[in-house]
DNA sequence: AATTGTGAACACCTTCACAGCT
DNA sequence: AGCTGTGAAGGTGTTCACAATT
C-alpha cells in the first residue's frame, strides 16, 4: 500500500517498538498519543518518531497527536502484520523447538506449520502443534502448504543447504540463526540473528572502559 | 589493554565476523591475510576492515597484510574473549534451556553456571551441566560464584525484576531476550535481542517492494 | 496552546584515494 | 609491487527548530 523511497533498518526496528507501546496504551483505553509520549516510552527523540512515521504518510493531526488505534493499524500494515505468515523451522534442535513453542511467534501473526530435520530420530516428533518432517520433504511441503518464511536453526554446516532448499522451493524470507553467512539469490530476503555476536558485543562493553549502555 | 576513543557498535559486530573468518583460515594453516581477503569473506570493503582494526592499533604490515594468529589474538583480547565469562540464565523455559545447551556458548568462552526460575516445578532440574535454582537465591549465588553475565529469558512481565536482582547482585552485563525495554543503572551493560523485531523486519522487507537483502 | 511535518544543521559511519612502509 | 593506515570526501541517520495546523 505504501511506497516509501528508502527506509532504514533502524526505522523499521523502531516501528516494532512503537507498535508494542501502541498496543499497551490502547489496552489502557487511551485514544490519542503524541510523538513525545511515544518517544519517552521507546527512548528516542520525538523528532525521530515523527520522521519515522512521516516516511509512510501523514498519520498525525497537528496540535492533537496520533490516533492510537489508527496508528497501530497503519504500522501493522506497514510491517506486513495485517496477515498471517506461514512459517517453517529448519533444524529441530533445542533452539528450533524453543522458537516454535515461543509466544513471541504465536501471539504475533506467525504460524509455525512444521519443522524439518535430517536426523531420523527426530522425524515424527511433535513440537507444539507442529510435526518434525524429513528435510527431503521440504521443497514439496513449502509449495504445497504455501509457506512464506523459513527459520534456520541448524548447525552452521547445514545452514547453506537449508537456505538453498528454501530458496529453490520459492520461500520469500529467511531468518537465520546459524552462525554463518548465507548466500541467497535475489527475491529471497535474509535476516540474521547471531547469538555469539550479541554476547561478544556485551563482553566488549564490559571488558572495555569505553562505550555506553543501550 | 586498548583504549580507543569511541568505537561504533557496527565495528564491534564486524570484529566478531573477522574473528570467525580468522579462526577458519587459521585452521587451514594460512599464515597471513590481507584486508581485501577479510573483506571478501565478510562482505564489507577492505577500507572498512582496515578502519575497524586501526581503531585498536596497527596490527598490519604494509605490503604484507596481517598475521592471522596475531590478529586473532588481538581481536579476542579486544572483545574480552581472552578469559571465561561466568554466566547465568534467568528463566528456565524452553529458550533459556536451549541457550544453555547451545554450542554457541560453550564453544566460546562462556560458561553457563546455573539457571534461575520462579516456578517451583522447575527447581532442581538439570540442563546440561547446570541446575535450575530458585530465583530468591540469585543475588547470593551471583556474589558467591562470581558471575559476570546474566541472560534474561523470562516472560516480559518478570524481566525487569530479573534485571533488578542481577544489578543488585553486582552483575556486569545483561543479555535480554524478553520483549520489553529494561531499565538498568550505570555500571551494568545491557544488550537486547528481540525475536519479534527481527521477524517483523523480515516481513516488512517481504511485504514491501523496496529494501535490499542483507 | 499544543503538536505535527520537515528543511537545514549536525553527527556519525563508510568509502575513496594515496602517501608511506616493507 | 603489494598492502596498510588514514585524512578527506561522501553518504546516511539523527536532532534542531520552526512554520503550519488544529
Amino acid at each position: 500500500m505504501s511506497s516509501p523511497r528508502k527506509v532504514s533498518d533502524s526505522t523499521v526496528r523502531r516501528l516494532s517498538f512503537y507498535l508494542r507501546i501502541l498496543k499497551e496504551i490502547r489496552g489502557r483505553g487511551v485514544q490519542t498519543v503524541s510523538s513525545a509520549k511515544l518517544a519517552e516510552s521507546t527512548r528516542v527523540t520525538s523528532a525521530q518518531v515523527r520522521k519515522d512515521l512521516s516516511a509512510f504518510g501523514n498519520f498525525g493531526v497537528r496540535g492533537r497527536g496520533y490516533d492510537v488505534a489508527e496508528l497501530q493499524d497503519h504500522i501493522l500494515r506497514i510491517l506486513g502484520l495485517d496477515r498471517t505468515w506461514r512459517t517453517i523451522v529448519v533444524g529441530a534442535g533445542r533452539l528450533g523447538s524453543a522458537l516454535t513453542s515461543s509466544e513471541d511467534f504465536s501471539r504475533q501473526r506467525f504460524s509455525i506449520v512444521s519443522l524439518f530435520d535430517n536426523d531420523a530420530a527426530k522425524i515424527g516428533r511433535r513440537v507444539g502443534d507442529a510435526e518434525v518432517r524429513p528435510i527431503e520433504d521440504l521443497e514439496r511441503f513449502v509449495q504445497a502448504e504455501d509457506i512464506q518464511i523459513g527459520i534456520i536453526t541448524t548447525p552452521a554446516k547445514y545452514a547453506q543447504e537449508a537456505a538453498d532448499r528454501l530458496a529453490r522451493a520459492g520461500i520469500r524470507g529467511i531468518l537465520n540463526f546459524a552462525p554463518t553467512r548465507l548466500e541467497v539469490a535475489d527475491p529471497v530476503r535474509l535476516r540474521n540473528v547471531n547469538l555469539a555476536v550479541e554476547l561478544e558485543g556485551l563482553t566488549f562493553a564490559i571488558a572495555d572502559v569505553a562505550g555506553d549502555s543501550a
